[in-house]
DNA sequence: GCGTCCAGGTCTACC
DNA sequence: GGTAGACCTGGACGC
């Protein structure tokens, strides 16, 4: 438990259409950064490490999707300089999506058969990234071969018990844990403790490579050409084309068994025979037809299913 | 109740 | 280089 008893706001306008609330809570339950972290009221309370230092954060809209306004109220264990502030401030910028441009995207979107029917519910919401790749990293492995109901209890679990707990205005807000407090555990101690099976292993070969070799952050892969970045991500213990695909900034189009089926309905009119030997077909087209906004459609249609469901009256297995 | 199957993948041994 | 088979666990399902 690290009590964070000081405290410092910053108030930013990010680039509209900004819908705060659809971007920090995503409506499937999408969480920003905690997969245990409060949103009530308008406001959302959460924690991560920012800058190698563990921030928790009181975040709310005093603006319109529009003419957005996001107030952020940051917590940490010690007075923060002001250049530390600045820089924190940066990182939760990038960190909410505040400065991407949707304009390119919602272009093709409108002209698309499939995204112009998500368009209006979720309009203005940001795609939303960790600043360093480990709490994604291990958030896919998480994912594997697990009905989602068990991933989440994984999750929630890991997250709990091996994760640094953030203390402020009277709450606790679990972060995800880093790979330096990861690295010495033994795998067997996690696979008991929540039940991870295999991913224990992984989880823990991951942390040990990052730990001791060091990995660019989420915004020095950015700077790589997508190719590279893919190769690195790759080179990772645990993470193969899915996990990748989730993990890298560059965006990705992660089809899984689940997202098979939904994609493969949308795409050909007809769930696929076989969801696994299929995976790689329905990527390919999803990345022919959405290009380098592949995974901004990804994320709105999953985001939208129930909607998606009735506007073009296919069953889809909802999230 | 009990046994079987398989799920938001990846790794490895074997050919 | 391509590809079965193994890997934890627990809910769903058939009997």
């Amino acid at each position: 438990m690290t009590l964070l008893r000081h405290s410092f706001s910053i108030r930013f306008a990010p680039k509209a259409p900004y819908d705060f609330t659809l971007t920090v809570r995503k409506p499937a339950g999408w969480t920003l950064f905690s997969s245990i972290e409060a949103f009530e009221k308008g406001f959302l309370w959460t924690a991560a490490h920012i800058e190698g230092i563990l921030v928790g954060m009181k975040l709310s809209s005093e603006g319109t999707v529009d003419a957005p306004q996001v107030v952020a109220e940051l917590f940490t264990e010690r007075r923060m300089p002001t250049r530390r502030q600045k820089a924190i401030g940066r990182a939760l910028r990038r960190n909410i999506g505040a400065d991407d441009d949707l304009g390119g995207f919602y272009d093709i979107a409108r002209r698309d058969d499939i995204l112009k029917h998500v368009l209006d519910d979720l309009y203005g919401m940001h795609s939303t990234s960790q600043s360093t790749i480990f709490p994604d990293a291990a958030l896919a492995i998480l994912l594997q071969m697990a009905p989602i109901k068990r991933s989440n209890a994984m999750i929630d679990c890991f997250i709990t018990n091996y994760g640094e707990m953030a203390e402020f205005e009277a709450r606790r807000i679990p972060s995800w844990p880093l790979p330096a407090q990861l690295a010495g555990r033994d795998p067997a101690e996690l696979a008991k403790a929540c039940k991870l099976g295999y991913r224990a292993k992984r989880l823990v070969e991951l942390a040990k490579k990052i730990d001791s070799e060091g990995f660019p952050d989420t915004e020095e892969l950015e700077r790589l050409a997508p190719e590279e970045s893919k190769r690195l991500l790759l080179g990772l213990p645990g993470i193969g084309p899915y996990s990748a695909d989730i993990v890298d900034p560059h965006g990705g189009f992660p089809i899984d068994v689940w997202s098979a089926d939904v994609f493969g309905k949308l795409f050909f009119g007809e769930e696929p025979k076989d969801k696994r030997a299929d995976i790689e077909c329905i990527k390919t087209e999803g990345l022919r037809r959405w290009g380098k906004w592949s995974w901004m459609a990804f994320l709105y249609v999953v985001q939208d299913l129930e909607n998606l469901s009735k506007k073009l009256e296919i069953k889809l297995r909802l999230i």
